[in-house]
DNA sequence: AACTGTTACGCGTGACGTAATGATG
DNA sequence: CATCATTACGTCACGCGTAACAGTT
């Protein structure tokens, strides 16, 4: 028993049962990937893998078990790494967040800014996706951290920290019909068409139950996983939407023939959940960037989060404060 | 990065941070145990172990959870090899079973020998100890199973499943002044002399409690871990005692000039609960055996229970009814 | 033919054990 | 001097790569 067998198997399942394929993506022959996995075989006394004439099929019984052992040590062994590279640097590494285009356009860049000045050493990079995607990136370990509203799929292993409000507003063309309208109703906004958030985000699925409630029809012409792109098209007057409060900049936006209106009144708010793996070993920096994105989090509540079994009070999260750093 | 580093560390903090006794412990060479550990810290860059001239004194900080990876990832090979073994013969393996002398002795023999005979090739070992030990050798994985009362300190990792509702019956010598008494008091019983479980087991510490709760003070003359050794005190007039209905044998006990007399209106029931190691794999006939154990606790319950975030409800503990195989 | 996985074989690294050295109470 | 840990060194095994082989599409 051996670690390469291990990463080997991990491996050839993650290449679709694929030999070749993972000796390739491992830098390595491909008849030792054959030898170790039949060297585990052996000494587990048990075919993991089905072999249908020379093809890898699938995984039998036990092999589904042996990878998922598999993989599980081989995330042990990452944080053993990661440990080391802590004790040995505490401000040098890596930091990689997935999240969504609106979180990483309108909240995180005067947060990364602060946090590149802080830890200038910490290579930070950003992955974007839609939330399923954001929590397949944290689930597998190819992101740190994930931030975004909860996802449809139900995932194990994560842990899920409640960290915004999000409140919605309206947004309309400058010298819109609506902006004389005092206090907005449902009925008004379905009168025009809309653009929304594309279904796999939580905000776009709750506006459109929103307006289900009110046993009210929107007509959506549209939906889009990107704010600027929702913006451009109001802008063209192609319809209205709804954004989080946080990603109308006045400022710039109203040069750009755009207006806000309050909708507080209209929807409940959303709330964006920082989401980690539950054993994944977090770097100090990490601590110190979740403390950035909510002073609620500090690294011992976080700790208890990650080791808690039931999922911290949704009172945790707090409203954005609109800042626009850049 | 390699298994035996692993291995070697693991064995180094279990051996007392002693390099010569982890060596002979696994069989090797000293040097082998020195020389790969200074390998591992070189690839972390960090020193693991505190060297104070020529003796290790304690683990760095990195290195305690070096060492908590290690047992993680080596707790995973046990799991791996077992996946093995159940593949290759369902039927053949070990079972390990920690618990107490009352439970093991009067409520485990039936099971255990209807177990022997559906599982002749299970090597089924007993280990007794009080609740803490008990869940000590579950912990560390030297039990796979542990079944006994709550114990005094709190664990992490361990899965509580509620299984039998213990109720406690009076135990004294035959011709005893008590017996003519209909319904028996806390009061009655504080007029003798008692003798009671150890305070390490929860059923010693309740029935203390139930005696408290009524401001009634009982004279303990003697505290024991064995209901044989409780039996053989009370026969021999040094007082009476309190016993789990169960373990009073009416057959056979009233030949040792014992009774016992209905108290299950004095104290409330006890919980034994079954521990589990979350991370630890169970072989196919361990989930027989715990169904043997209580028809409530069939295999995907279990498995549910183990995944689950939180303990199991109580009322899944089912009422002990006496039978007495041997 | 192209692509798969398995078997055969030779090479070199690296883990191990023995022996020697160093350090400490 | 007994008891540790570390350094030095020779040996052997095992993991790896190349090459040849075998079964599918």
């Amino acid at each position: 028993m051996n670690l390469q067998q291990l990463r080997y198997l991990a491996e050839v399942a993650d290449r679709g049962l694929n030999l070749s394929r993972a000796a390739q993506a491992l830098h390595t022959s491909q008849p030792g990937i054959s030898k170790q996995i039949r060297l585990l075989e052996e000494e587990l006394r048990t075919e993991l893998l089905v072999r249908e004439g020379n093809r890898i099929t699938a995984l039998t019984a036990p092999g589904e078990q042996a990878l998922a052992i598999a993989q599980r040590v081989l995330r042990e062994l990452d944080n053993l790494r990661r440990v080391g590279e802590q004790a040995a640097d505490p401000e040098r590494g890596s930091l990689v967040i997935a999240t969504t285009h609106a979180h990483a356009r309108y909240l995180l860049i005067p947060i990364v800014q602060r946090f590149q000045a802080r830890f200038p050493g910490v290579n930070l990079s950003l992955r974007q996706g839609n939330p399923d995607q954001i929590m397949q990136l944290v689930q597998a370990g190819q992101a740190d951290l994930g931030l975004c509203t909860a996802p449809t799929v139900a995932t194990p292993d994560l842990a899920q920290l409640p960290c915004y409000r999000i409140w919605r507003c309206v947004l309309v063309p400058q010298g819109h019909a609506l902006l004389k309208k005092k206090r907005l109703t449902h009925r008004d906004l379905a009168a025009y068409p809309m653009i929304t958030l594309d279904a796999s985000f939580a905000g776009g699925v709750a506006i459109l139950e929103s307006f289900a409630k009110e046993q009210i029809q929107p007509q959506v012409v549209l939906s889009a996983t990107d704010a600027d792109v929702i913006k451009a098209f109001v802008a063209s007057g192609m319809g209205i939407a709804t954004l989080p409060e946080w990603a109308f900049d006045a400022r710039r936006d109203q040069g750009q023939g755009l207006a806000s209106m309050k909708a507080r009144h209209l929807f409940r708010p959303a709330t964006s959940y920082l989401w980690l793996q539950r054993h994944q070993y977090l770097r100090g920096y990490a601590y110190e960037f979740i403390h950035m994105l909510s002073k609620v989090w500090h690294q011992p509540r976080v700790q208890q989060a990650l080791a808690g079994r039931e999922p911290p009070d949704e009172s945790l999260a707090v409203d954005v404060q609109p800042s626009f750093g850049d």
